[in-house]
DNA sequence: AGCACGCCGACT
DNA sequence: GTCGGCGTGCTC
């Protein structure tokens, strides 16, 4: 008999022989070429007319379930996958090998593989309270059910109740769950709740597991004879569970849910595919959620609004916005404000907690010859190096590339070089001149492995810890008892890139920084925001913790200037040996697509990564209403151009 | 995407 | 005369 098979890793079907009959979905190995790959059978087909090779294993009698395949066509046609990547978000590194046994094989699923009974048991008739406002929320999820909701409620609104419920009318449904998070070591409590209820039917993935323990997983999930739950990060979407009955995307507009690696996809976007592909239910949940995914709710009437608890007097934190271009607020440091700054002498002498946020590693980001003007770039990518004065390095922040600082000019050998700007190490040195008898901490990625906020958190959330400075890597879901006072050092720092999703990050940064006060562990909640545009509507709908108005006025804005989620964006990007070569190719693109109405293009620029190793880069911005389209344009496209649809920015 | 094959420049 | 550069095209 003969199959057509997808080997991971490549477009199209080919022909094998097998003697027995096979399922569609059927997980086996191929000889390709030299090689072996895992493949997956798509249908039986009649002898070709060319000599065919053999499947040479078939490693799952179980079939791989059916939405997750049109899911990864989908994902392959939807974001013009160059290869056959998108098989691989299925199948697990290493599917092929022969593992050895060990007792884990019967962990996996907690006692569920000796002991069925228990997991049965478990099923339904949790007890999961709901007050009023989350069961109107439950009501109106359960109408129209198979359609995306978007759940949105701030937090402490409850939507975990919620969610345990609705997983557990899957599961009395004999229905599995996904439940995805943004980062399993920084959810803190909802993974705790979730196998709290559900016992051994919860299965966790995490970033942490070897491929060994993956493949494990993988197995006991297909070959399960019962519901799960799922849980994990974006990548745990494409877990086969066979009777898929509802997906949660918790904290939805986590930057998390978005691969920027091939194959590039956003879990959202996959999961709404998904939904329909298996006929189960999509909830969205966000108490600020991406301004795409609540534009596309609203049409459709899907926003149900999960209203909160009214805060405490306590918990509200008390917010001052410090205007950095008045230098009477800065007269005891050139970073720090005079208000931050007696924040933090009060927080030492009552053992409060401080976080300073800055979203910049390194010391100065800027280096330049003072004589001629010359700019200290990286040798590989042509970017600004960034100094860090504790290891007196320049580093790209975007290779890692490091030298040593040049004590002279290389361009005209004058030794006044001078460093601009200031980074999380500026501000750190500054507070230990400032504050000698503190404990500070710095968290970025510049911390070495087995230093990051993982290892030093229990330390941090005792409270051994007086100031932590960081960039956006400490901001996430971090919950410290101690914790008083937030200092922003530069609000307005991502606010004038040319990019259309700028706004929106500094706003959702912004509203998490704002976030990890006023938590109710102590009656003290401050904010101090410096920047240099106090009147900027994004800082004002930030600090009156706004989103709504947020949301209003930046949907007119992407309606106006025609940007998602009015119109689909790809970016087209070519690198050729020399600048004038790309930028020929690059103007004779743009120019025939100006004359097709159905598209907006960008004036050709040069890449942010301007030099690759393929040697120039130039990029043009195409956007349309039609997804399809923008596809058309690329099929007889150079294969040289680099196609990026629904880029994460334009940058 | 890999990975082979194949056709031209720089070396012992 | 050979090593190896990476352009081209194939994988059932």
């Amino acid at each position: 008999m003969f199959y057509e098979v997808i080997p991971e890793g490549k477009v199209e079907a080919f022909v094998y022989d097998y003697d027995d009959s096979l399922l569609p979905g059927t997980v086996v190995t191929v000889p390709v070429g030299q090689r072996v790959l895992p493949g997956v059978v798509v249908k039986k087909v009649a002898q070709p007319d060319f000599k065919t090779k053999s499947i040479l294993k078939v490693l799952y009698s179980r079939p791989l379930p059916r939405h997750l395949l049109e899911t990864v066509k989908f994902v392959h046609e939807y974001y013009l996958t160059a290869s056959g990547a998108a098989l691989s978000l299925v199948l697990p590194r290493g599917v092929e090998k022969k593992r050895r046994k060990t007792e884990q094989m019967f962990g996996i699923l907690g006692e569920q593989g000796s002991d069925g009974a228990s997991a049965t048991e478990r099923v339904s008739e949790a007890d999961i309270p709901l007050n009023t406002a989350q069961k109107n929320a439950l009501k109106a999820l359960q109408k129209a059910a198979g359609a995306t909701k978007l759940l949105y409620g701030v937090t402490g609104s409850g939507k975990t109740n919620v969610y345990l419920k609705m997983a557990d009318n899957a599961l009395s449904e004999q229905k599995s769950v996904v439940l995805l998070v943004p980062e399993i070591a920084l959810t803190g409590q909802l993974v705790k709740v979730f196998q709290d209820t559900f016992g051994n039917r919860v299965v966790l993935m995490h970033s942490g597991q070897t491929e060994a323990e993956r493949h494990l997983i993988f197995e006991a999930i297909l070959g399960s004879e019962e519901p799960l739950i799922v849980v994990g990060p974006r990548s745990a979407l494409f877990a086969p569970l066979a009777n898929l009955g509802l997906i949660i995307i918790d904290e939805e507009h986590d930057g998390a849910y978005h691969q920027d690696n091939a194959p590039r996809y956003s879990a959202i976007r996959v999961a709404s595919f998904m939904a329909k592909a298996a006929g189960c239910q999509l909830i969205l949940g966000s108490a600020t959620p991406m301004v795409e995914d609540f534009y596309l709710a609203s049409t459709r009437d899907s926003v149900i609004r999960l209203t909160k608890k009214a805060k405490t007097e306590a918990m509200k934190p008390k917010i001052e916005v410090i205007d950095f271009t008045n230098r009477d607020n800065f007269t005891k440091n050139k970073y720090l404000s005079n208000s931050l700054l007696a924040a933090i002498a009060q927080n030492l002498e009552h053992k409060r907690q401080t976080l300073i946020f800055h979203n910049r590693r390194g010391s100065s980001p800027l280096t330049i010859c003072e004589n001629c003007g010359e700019e200290l770039l990286c040798p590989k990518c042509y970017l600004p190096l960034t100094l860090h004065a504790d290891t007196y390095e320049l580093v790209c922040h975007t290779c890692e590339h490091r030298e040593k600082v040049p004590t002279s000019c290389p361009n005209c050998g004058s030794p006044g070089l001078i460093h601009k700007g200031f980074g999380t190490k500026l501000i750190e040195s500054e507070l230990k001149k400032l504050f000698p008898e503190a404990r500070i901490r710095r968290f970025d990625a510049d911390n070495k492995k087995g230093e990051g906020m993982d290892a030093i958190y229990p330390e941090v959330k005792r409270g051994e810890v007086d100031i932590l400075v960081g960039t956006q890597t400490i901001v996430k879901g971090l919950d410290l008892p101690k914790l008083s006072t937030v200092g922003v050092v530069q609000a307005d720092a991502g606010l004038n890139l040319p990019d259309y999703m700028a706004e929106e990050r500094s706003f959702q940064l912004l509203t998490q920084v704002i976030g990890r006060v006023g938590r109710g562990h102590i009656d003290k909640a401050e904010v101090f925001i410096q920047t240099f545009r106090p009147d900027h509507p994004v800082i004002e709908f930030a600090t009156d913790e706004d989103y709504l108005g947020f949301y209003e006025y930046t949907i007119g804005k992407r309606q106006k200037s025609g940007f998602p989620p009015f119109r689909f964006v790809m970016k087209l990007e070519i690198a050729l040996k020399t600048e004038a070569l790309a930028v020929k190719k690059i103007q004779g693109l743009a120019a025939k697509l100006k004359c097709d109405k159905r598209f907006i293009v960008s004036p050709p620029q040069p890449s942010f990564h301007e030099r690759t190793s393929k040697g120039y880069s130039w990029q043009i911005v195409v956007r349309s209403r039609s997804r399809k389209a923008l596809i058309e344009v690329c099929d007889g496209l150079d294969k040289n151009f680099k196609i990026t649809l629904d880029p994460p920015g334009l940058l």
